[in-house]
DNA sequence: TTGTATGCGTTATCAC
DNA sequence: GTGATAACGCATACAA
């Protein structure tokens, strides 16, 4: 007994207004004045007389006159646009930096536009790049970096290979996390990886196709060097199979934590190389009946959303990933502007502890 | 005994080439042939003779000639980029119609741009659009609509005012979770709004200042409506207290679902107006010592990854999102291609049981 | 301080 | 089938 389903009014047809089209020779000839001037005032170039520019505003008010950035664009003039590029906007990393970046671009205000760069993009995506006062490259692989022939002049490259690298102390942070339950008393700590290039043979026939993951980033391998110092530090041999390789996702994560709670001595703590990593071993542990923190203590990294999702919540390394995406942005404003320039290039991480670890029982 | 920090080596300095500005005139020189020509066979226009075709194709890959598409544009040229305007790209939905949207897109040989206008945004922004094929609008809302001067040609909507609009069933899903908790037995049903009117000045004003949540979307009001009509198609009166308003985020459905269950006569099950709310209401209830689903069902709307995470695991009812996205930029090229088109507006729902519904008990 | 001439790189139009 | 010419709308350089 289905009730009937009733559909949406749905359109409206709220037509976009037809093109004005009006040029700056319209606003000239309304002001009664040359098409330069217009342009000075556009412009706010100091050599016009206060009378003039009103005249020149008035007019564009009246005509409602808008630049045509293409035109200017061609022109040589400059913009006030900035470019993000990435591939998928959407992953958890990348929209945080977004985030910061969006904030950041308003106040400076300049506009921010995402190039999702595919494998064999169109010239016109490079065209929007030219357009651009400056890019923001988020986690670009290597290849992205040499697929993209037109870069602006202005490049700033956050956690990834490429020019003026922004990005997190991957080493600090992993070794805070360590220490972290060093410092609970935990002595067997097993680690997963994050995306080694080992696996990259594991991902996804489908997902290759459309994207470019040739991963070449220093992060997974700092925090795996961050977990061999930290124990060795504390005077700790690493058994065998407590380093088990897993990429960045869950599901690779859940099947390390398999692996390394299979263990004839099974590690007390478990140091996640990102949150979704530990989640999926809170997950695994949980279901063979683990109490976690009780039994098995499990630290992330990142602070993304999940962490607090996540039952026990997740004790997790804080990346300042908006604070990264907004610095990044002032730094192209600064570039663009021509301002001087000496931004920290390195950001500190943060230990967030909550109810995923405690001392070993 | 802090471990010394070591940084990530930073910066090779993978600068980008230095831009070749090779023009269509030096390619026609080169190819012995008149610039037009070379347009002519980079359009692929069919009046060019294959003999010159070769040789004009040999000299654009000797040059490494590109389209300047700025100049293209200001032409009068077609493009193949589609842009993308939304405020926020992260926000599951948002970032669930964009993946569909890019999957189709690169399948149709278009790029994607994603445009983030803003409350003030420079006119930058609306060049771009206008040197796109078509624009998907996500989620716009009316002023955000009114305020963006310059939209393309073709334009499409997802869930909201504006041309074309594509979304989903909202009664029929709601309908949909209405019946499943009803046929388990269910009577006492309480439901927990999405964003109406009414709670628009409850939204932090430092929200309101960077973006448009103007908010005159047809979807909470359609789910209510269905609440209703099932309750009344099922023979039952809606107790007093039974609807509760909330926005869509989290904190809010917390707030509504402790005065629903706070009532004399609590309801035995919820029906939330989407995920956010329903995991908000999971908590509280599992807070107060219900167990879910065996004292308390609850169902959400929308099957966004938290459905899934959550613990128990999220009854909900999905939105195809990503199709609706792929369906968008069929439409778009469609329209840009001058196609014959016929492609549904209005998509179904599909209702998903997993852990968090059951019989009364 | 203001206006004029010229060019940006491409495509449309319309001759040839 | 091919090519000369004229826009497209603005900014730079320079002249008035």
């Amino acid at each position: 007994m289905a009730l009937k389903t009733c559909h949406t009014p749905a359109s409206e047809n709220l037509r976009a207004e037809s093109k004005p089209k009006v040029t700056i020779a319209e606003v000239a000839q309304k002001a009664g004045v040359s098409p330069m001037t217009v342009s000075n005032v556009i412009n706010n170039k100091p050599n016009v007389r206060p009378h003039m520019r009103q005249r020149v505003l008035d007019a564009i008010a009246a005509t409602s006159y808008r630049v045509n950035p293409v035109a200017r664009a061609l022109a040589g003039g400059k913009s006030r646009m900035l470019s993000v590029i990435t591939q998928q906007p959407h992953l958890p990393y990348v929209a945080e930096v977004l985030t910061g970046a969006a904030h950041e671009a308003q106040k400076q205000n300049y506009d921010l536009v995402v190039l999702m760069f595919g494998r064999r993009s169109q010239s016109d995506l490079a065209a929007i790049s030219r357009l651009s006062a400056g890019a923001l490259l988020i986690q670009p692989s290597r290849e992205n970096l040499l697929g993209i022939a037109d870069l602006p002049e202005h490049v700033v490259s956050v956690d990834g290979p490429g020019p003026r690298p922004l990005g997190v102390d991957n080493y600090g942070g992993a070794c805070q996390a360590m220490q972290h339950l060093l410092s609970l008393g935990h002595t067997r700590i097993g680690f997963i990886t994050g995306l080694q290039a080992a696996v990259y043979d594991q991902t996804p026939k489908h997902v290759l196709e459309n994207y470019d993951y040739t991963y070449d980033h220093k992060d997974a391998p700092e925090r795996l060097r961050a977990y061999r110092d930290c124990m060795k530090a504390a005077g700790l041999q690493i058994p065998h199979g407590y380093i088990q390789d897993s990429d960045y996702s869950r599901a690779a994560g859940e099947r390390a934590a398999k692996r390394l709670l299979s263990l004839k001595d099974p590690p007390t703590a478990i140091f996640a190389s990102c949150d979704a990593i530990a989640i999926g071993a809170i997950h695994v542990a949980q279901s063979r009946g683990l109490s976690v923190p009780q039994q098995l203590s499990v630290v992330g990294f990142d602070d993304f959303p999940v962490a607090l999702q996540s039952h026990p919540t997740l004790t997790t390394v804080r990346q300042p990933l908006s604070e990264i995406g907004a610095a990044a942005v002032r730094l192209l404003v600064a570039m663009a502007e021509d301002w001087p320039q000496q931004e920290p290039q390195v950001f500190p991480t943060e230990l967030v502890v909550r109810e995923s670890t405690c001392r070993p029982t």
